[in-house]
DNA sequence: ACTCAATTTTGACACTGTAAAGTTAATCTT
DNA sequence: AAGATTAACTTTACAGTGTCAAAATTGAGT
């Protein structure tokens, strides 16, 4: 009663399946990801995935799902690879993210995006988006002020590190090409700084 | 020689197109967008859009620039809201967005989305995206160290109020239907506000 | 009235996702 | 070991989609 070696036909469709998506993802971007292709690539018939997947949405949602363990990847290796000082790992796990979005755009619009979930269904209960969360958590914790929500830094951080990803992987601060020295990124990090700190004047 | 008046069949087929567009767009999602069905509504064959637009990207683009006016409208109108200070402005703008983003869901997603531009075409030289950029840039220019670049600080609201909405709208923080004023929104705007001031401690 | 170009329609093609029914292969039961 | 059962996969079919090429229609200019 194995659960997922070599059992019936091909061994095991789901995951060459999700990893057919991540190429085609990686490769043509979210345009060129279908259900065919992936099925084509696996070497079944267009209608094999359907045994494996809930449609479009649950292969996507598969794919998001290891997606979401590449991102935590990305994050930990970034806060790893700096300073261990509470500032340096919280720059990290930014550096991190935006790393991630620039390798693996595919992947973030679909872990974010329409179909990621969002709308369709609820996040919570997502072991892997979860396990992203707990790293963003474990680095903003140094920042919480005492008895104060933790929410409240987490979302700071995030929303903006999120959107100057976006902003910056759609092309809109302009400079898609220069080192990330040069963007905007470093007033985005500046910003990062003034987190868990009181402002005068 | 009129440039869109009543000219020959329908009168002007490429402002009936878009507000399909829009329509379909609000009632069902992006999913629920295409070509055919715009037409369809229209009540035209389906391949007379061809004649107006560039494909569905073409569409897609004049909808997000509509969108763009809608968008400058409500940041407008949530800065003359809000009492006249440097500091009420820039988080009236934030307010503006959000509330774009809660009411027009389905612009926001076509316009920093997938199809809007980003990688499809420059996004430089889009009058309606210039305009309400102009308005970030004006709420901004007072906290703008003298001397310095404004595309900092325009990048660190940019980035903060455009992450927290895209994060809001997928449900990232779990709280979709309780008041504004009980989600991290506020947490996002404490931040806003030492946008500018020096960090102490 | 004739011409002509812009506009729209028709028809076709190659895709897409999805559902239903049929086929094959592995496991279970006895 | 033999038959029954179930899971994995294929085949076939259908309703959509975007897009192209050729025809038909319409409006305006001469």
């Amino acid at each position: 009663m194995s659960t997922a070696k070599t059992r019936h036909h091909h061994g095991d469709l789901k995951r060459a399946l999700i990893q057919a998506g991540i190429d085609l993802l990686e490769e043509g971007g979210l345009e060129a990801l279908s259900l065919r292709k992936c099925a084509a690539r696996a070497g079944v018939s267009h209608a094999a995935p359907a045994h494996h997947f809930a449609g479009l949405p649950g292969l996507i949602t598969a794919i998001a799902e290891e997606g979401f363990d590449i991102f935590s990847k990305y994050m930990t290796d970034a806060i790893n690879a700096g300073e261990q000082t509470d500032r340096e790992r919280l720059r990290g796990i930014c550096r991190g993210y935006l790393q991630f979005g620039l390798s693996h755009s595919g992947l973030l619009k679909v872990m974010f995006g329409e179909h990621g979930l969002g709308v369709h269904a609820p996040r919570s209960d997502n072991r892997e988006e979860a396990e992203a969360y707990l790293i963003l958590r474990g680095v903003c914790a140094p920042f919480v002020p005492e008895g104060e929500d933790p929410h409240i830094v987490e979302a700071q951080v995030w929303s903006l590190i999120h959107g100057f990803t976006l902003l910056y992987l759609g092309g809109e601060f302009g400079c898609t090409d220069a080192p990330i020295e040069d963007s905007p990124f470093e007033a985005v990090m500046a910003l990062i700084d003034r987190i868990g700190t009181q402002a005068t004047g």
